[in-house]
DNA sequence: CTTAAAATACGAATTTTATCGTATTAAAAT
DNA sequence: ATTTTAATACGATAAAATTCGTATTTTAAG
């Protein structure tokens, strides 16, 4: 019924993807210039990155004007939730609380989003 | 003083890891006959991933038998912070809270892991 | 219309990872 | 001592991902 067929980004696949999440539809020249915000590559290392993105439809171009804009035909949290998995399961054997322990542990969560999660636990627990 | 120069396992790599982690200092055939049990993979493969590793100092190795024992020189901990905090970035774009909401929506978590994540939820909140 | 500028197309080279075949060595069994 | 077995060493190949140089096309200026 999907025709989701496990779209699987690589890391520079995932990187303009977070761009395109960000900012929508964009040009090879924008997300080339957001990239070497970060890290510096070559325009033409961007746009065949792009270009096999789109042969992999992960993103779909429209080629009207010159200027080719692409835009994203995965979901930011589907791909996130996918990817999820995989790394949980790679990285700490499936254990997905393991998992929570050590964000929660390592990265300094502010009050305000120590909140949410127990907000959400709590929305957890009544589902039961 | 920390010669820590950033120790970044591949997939398979961390496959071998995983087992060294669970199982303590094991030969390649112990190490081998375990990834056999989820993908065939030839016992040279796993030798030739395991020697990379014994390279790279992801783990050392005991030649005094015939059957040379590897063991994992990092930890396990460590190294699952390490690659959370690189996985939450490339993926969440630094938001470690929009992977925790993830990892507790997705993956069903039982009441006593709910339950631990309360305790370190006040944990966290009384060392403020 | 000619030229310059900006963009894409194409394909090659490099790097990294993964896989495994064959050779060699060492130990154990006979 | 010879054979068999089990292990490691070495190196080749393949597959995937990354990077970028050069050619071509398109548009806009002059």
């Amino acid at each position: 019924m999907t025709k989701n067929t496990t779209p699987k980004p690589t890391d520079a696949e995932l990187k303009v993807l977070q761009i395109l999440w960000e900012h929508g539809p964009s040009s090879v020249r924008f997300v080339n210039d957001k990239l070497n915000e970060v890290k510096e590559v070559g325009y033409t290392t961007t746009l065949k990155i792009m270009q096999i993105m789109a042969d992999k439809e992960l993103v779909k171009r429209n080629t009207e004007s010159r200027t080719h804009i692409y835009e994203s035909l995965i979901e930011e949290d589907a791909t996130q939730k996918q990817l999820l998995k995989k790394f949980v399961d790679a990285t700490f054997r499936g254990s997905a609380m393991k998992l929570v322990m050590q964000a929660l542990g390592s990265h300094e969560a502010s009050e305000d989003e120590l909140q949410k999660i127990k907000e959400l636990i709590k929305k957890i627990e009544s589902e039961k």
